[in-house]
DNA sequence: TTCATAAGTGTTATATTATAACATTACAGT
DNA sequence: ACTGTAATGTTATAATATAACACTTATGAA
């Protein structure tokens, strides 16, 4: 259920967010406010999500945020593999399905700015077997891939102009 | 002829900016001394460099160079191919190959610090594959391996201490 | 219940990475 | 030599991220 294909967005959100309330009942974590605030709003944003502007949003409200607030339930999140950090992009988006596999590539929109989740375990296979090749011991992959989505494409081909947030 | 496998690192270097002088000839770029310089200490360096590590290095011979001047000169390679920049670490390293192709990847040894460029067809057409399953228009892949390399387990099998620079 | 501990947060400061804007200089073609 | 473009110098600041230390809250053992 990547964010850009749920039509209904606010039931992505609670889902998301009751699949990390189980996940951290189940290892002991703790998912506080803080913590439930950032992965809410990651998951309320339809693409991936700057840490700055997830400290401008929470800090909307009332008082001011300050970054180490929001990087510090970042480096949570990520660790408990409930969000994903797209390098290329220096942003963060919520996981679809945590804990299930961590062969996970992402399609970026460059039009839209969504970014779509995807797995394949051929593909995973093929990374990992090239780098067997090479005698390399793999711990972690990035793979993000960068154009068109299908949608900016065909609604609005060779335009692909920027949507506002 | 990645960096880490080059015994007589001097040779790349020389290479590398010969092919970088080559290239600019041919497609009529210049290849100014900053340029030059930038790339001969991404060349000097065994492993991806920081932007502000090559500001420091270019630094420390006479006036202190700015932040903009090495930026330029990174922005320059990178649109020539002359070199790549690594998401995941913020870093610039050479391009082996400069021009040859453009479905690299890169195994990076979180013990000794080395990336290594690699292609395989077989793996970019993997990707284009999946890509194009999902109907997803591809203009750049991002595919960056962490790990351990061969010569590190090998010589240091649980051991992975970091080497210095 | 109380206390000790560990985990989480608040706060200030600062490190790191990168770009904008505008003035000046160097270069290539005429 | 003149002129327009490309490159550089310079100053300032934006954007991303972490360190360090004080304080608070939750948890669980005594």
């Amino acid at each position: 259920m990547p964010s850009s294909q749920c039509a209904n967005h606010h039931i992505c959100q609670e889902t998301a967010l009751a699949t990390a309330e189980a996940h951290c009942n189940k290892f002991g974590e703790r998912l506080t406010p803080n913590r439930r605030d950032v992965l809410r709003l990651i998951w309320q944003s339809h693409r991936p999500i700057k840490a700055y502007d997830l400290i401008d949003l929470m800090s909307a409200q009332d008082a001011k945020v300050k970054p180490a607030t929001v990087y510090r339930a970042l480096d949570f999140l990520l660790a408990q593999g409930l969000i994903h950090k797209i390098d290329s992009l220096s942003a963060f988006t919520g996981c679809s399905h945590p804990n299930q596999h961590d062969d996970c590539y992402f399609l970026i929109c460059q039009s839209c700015g969504t970014a779509q989740e995807c797995c394949s375990p051929l593909l995973a296979e093929a990374i990992t077997s090239e780098a067997r090749h090479q005698d390399f011991k793999l711990t972690r992959t990035v793979l993000e891939i960068a154009g068109e989505c299908a949608t900016c494409h065909q609604t609005a081909p060779h335009i692909a102009g920027q949507e506002a947030r």
